[in-house]
DNA sequence: CCCTTTTCACCTAGGTGGTAAGAT
DNA sequence: ATCTTACCACCTAGGTGAAAAGGG
């Protein structure tokens, strides 16, 4: 859908108070939002702990090293509008907790402790696969350092930003709270809400005065998700297997062009 | 070798005046040299005359299209020092032709035209093998359009400049005049002296004025190099198999590691 | 004849979920 | 019992020169 406005949408600067974003791939989103989206945060692996020798002799860019941390699927993207073409803007995103519980993949409180087993408010319970569903299981883990992800091409200008779509695929999660390469920190078995920002880069000197005003930020309800280290809903991983291009392998018969 | 100066160096900015640039993997670049370096100019295949259909179902990023077009062997990078860490840069590169001829790869003048076969004075003779080498061919063709390539990173501080080795590995050569899609337009049989640009990004109003002050240009003469659809000197094409990795599947016997 | 274009097998580089072992 | 990690086969995406085909 068009433009989930952010809060406070008074008094924004007239560099940002027009800008509007449009989802894109809303229907595979909303697919996915039906069943219950989740998605696997690892931790990096050797190669992001050190640098392997003797790889140097040619051209390739020393940095950056590969990741084993995963990106998000579907990946996050949008189509802006109402940018000052000519105006510089610097493009981000956040992830916030939709609540302060963690859960659990299971057959509800059998034999359990007596605060468990209660489905969230704001989990639908067709958040579920055969008998199992997500179910709250306490309270959330000490929040993870709130980091931000800038899009790679920022800042540019409006004009650029609006002519193509903008996509965050360079965008990693992981469960590493000591992660040294930038990416975002998630807790596993917590929910998160993506956020997106845009950023007008104010060019006057006393810029930091008008902060609160030169920024709009966007949600997509339908974006939001659980943080796994291992799918637990089949029904997810069968979607992801049918709709992202890299788990091909997995796919069984017949092809849908 | 350390800081190819380009002309002019008085008069520069003090944004400019201490920058310095050392070509990585100058040893390869000087083996390269020492047999007359070529670099592969193609036209762009289909994949960039128009876009595929039924490609963009999940969340790749629409543009830029893949590219048939040639990148360099060697890549062209410098390690950068002495640009202010706080002050923004625009890091670019063009070629400029090192002559006014063309050329032929073959076995001198052979019941040929009188003025073919002479040996450029600034080709040493050593660019040969067994018989062949390379030999002046008549005037240049009329020059390709001038184009440079920007560091997709541009702009940026000159803290992130200098923090690590800058690779112009996007950087890719076309021998289609017709091209669109901002490639380096080369011509075939024709000699070129890559140059590399350091250019100040003046905040001041009238900065148009100062144009002249705030860039400083590089060139490292082991670069040079001949343009060509086809290798042409044997040696060259053995010294591309052996050090560039992406063409591993065409080396003989034992890896030198 | 000399140069260019096209197609191909073979690589690098890295994004998938499966699976089994490991951790708590 | 439940969650996490490490490794794997199998993909996408794209960078190589060889060889054959095409063109003036």
């Amino acid at each position: 859908g068009w433009a989930g406005e952010g809060p406070g949408a008074g008094g924004k600067s007239r560099h940002v108070c027009h800008a509007a974003a449009r989802l894109e791939m809303g229907s595979l989103w909303e697919e996915f939002n039906r069943l219950g989206t989740e998605m696997i945060v690892t931790k990096a692996g050797r190669w992001e702990l050190g640098w392997p020798g003797g790889l140097q002799r040619w051209g390739a860019p020393p940095f950056p090293p590969p990741s084993l941390c995963r990106r998000m699927f579907p990946t996050f993207q949008v189509k802006l509008s109402g940018l000052d073409p000519l105006a510089d803007y610097v493009l981000l995103m956040d992830f916030i907790p939709l609540d302060d519980k963690r859960y659990r993949w299971g057959w509800g409180n059998g034999g359990r402790g007596s605060d468990l087993g209660e489905l969230s408010p704001s989990l639908p319970c067709r958040y579920a696969f055969h008998s199992s569903s997500w179910l709250a299981a306490g309270r959330a883990e000490p929040a993870a350092p709130g980091r931000v992800h800038f899009h790679p091409d920022s800042p540019a200008k409006g004009a650029q930003w609006m002519r193509q779509i903008v996509s965050f695929d360079k965008l990693k999660l992981t469960n590493n709270l000591l992660d040294d390469n930038g990416h975002i920190i998630l807790n596993s078995m917590h929910r998160y809400q993506p956020r997106f920002h845009v950023v007008f880069v104010d060019p006057r000197r006393d810029s930091e005065r008008f902060a609160h005003q030169n920024f709009k930020s966007f949600s997509f309800p339908e974006t939001q998700f659980m943080a796994v280290t291992a799918y637990q809903n089949h029904r997810i991983t069968q979607l992801k297997i049918a709709s992202n291009p890299f788990a091909k392998g997995f796919r069984d018969g017949d092809p849908e062009p």
